[in-house]
DNA sequence: ACTGGCTCCTGAGGGC
DNA sequence: TGCCCTCAGGAGCCAG
């Protein structure tokens, strides 16, 4: 927990993240105390007397609270060091992750503002999915994982809220009816439930603030089931690509 | 306004 | 054992 803590200096080792991380922290963050943390989308709010530092965990990213002369590890790129002796460490070997500074409303951030509704808010729900769908042509499953459709929907999820909604995921999202929609939103949420529960999907590395490696996985109907039987009618998973991404689905189940 | 393709990056895993 | 190749993915960016 890092609420009340006051920072006492800022190290950057390395800026390339996705964006430089703004050389001004190292002046603005000393002598500010933690007020509160938040969250928008995969965004996290870490708020400040007089403003918000945005961090971004990528697909790699790491926070550990550790004592500030704990040994260093390989892909520690900041460290905010507090009063107390502890320390907040950003580590992201593939550096796909973020650390931005807002002055003001974090949410009037750049890259906050434009985004979707959260999954489990009541904004996201079949009226609202038909009406920015109509006359799209963009398969399903990208217009899913577009975080200005909706945030939090990731490549592994959408493949699995789409083959339980029963949803081909090359389908135009345009011609996807209104009641497929309202299954597509309630597998999501669904799924992400799971999912949570389950302390998310490790497929290679991932693992949460304790080091845990996350029991999803054994949960999942097609993802990475390619040419194995599927749960529910046996026939074979397919894979495909769909925007640059890994898709996979039941080519029975799913229309 | 949409759409699809490309890009960033490192590490894991497979083939030889 | 070691090298090389491919793949993985969140999300911004850009050309058409």
């Amino acid at each position: 927990m890092v609420v009340n803590k006051m920072v006492d200096r800022v190290v950057i080792h390395n800026a390339a993240l996705r964006w430089p991380v703004p050389g001004e922290l190292l002046e603005l963050l000393p002598g500010q105390r933690v007020s509160s943390v938040g969250r928008r989308s995969k965004y996290l709010l870490f708020n400040f007397e007089r403003g918000t530092l945005i961090i971004h965990l990528g697909m790699t990213g790491h926070l550990r609270l550790t004592s500030h002369d704990a040994a260093r590890r390989k892909h520690d790129h900041v460290e905010i060091i507090f009063s107390d002796g502890t320390a907040l460490r950003y580590n992201d070997s593939r550096r796909f992750g973020a650390m931005l500074w807002a002055a003001a409303d974090p949410l009037q951030h750049r890259r906050l503002t434009g985004l979707g509704p959260e999954p489990f808010s009541p904004g996201f729900n079949a009226t609202y999915l038909h009406r920015i769908s109509r006359g799209r042509k963009v398969a399903v499953k990208p217009f899913l994982m577009d975080p200005r459709v909706v945030v939090g929907v990731g490549n592994i999820y959408a493949s699995e809220a789409l083959f339980r909604a029963g949803i081909a995921p090359t389908r135009p999202v345009g011609q996807v009816g209104k009641a497929a929609l309202g299954r597509l939103v309630k597998s999501v949420r669904d799924i992400l439930e799971a999912a949570i529960a389950a302390g998310g999907t490790t497929l290679r590395n991932f693992s949460d603030s304790q080091g845990r490696p996350g029991y999803f996985r054994q949960e999942l109907c097609v993802y990475g089931r390619t040419g194995e039987a599927c749960l529910v009618c046996s026939a074979p998973i397919k894979q495909l690509r769909l925007g640059q991404r890994s898709t996979y689905f039941c080519p029975n189940c799913q229309r």
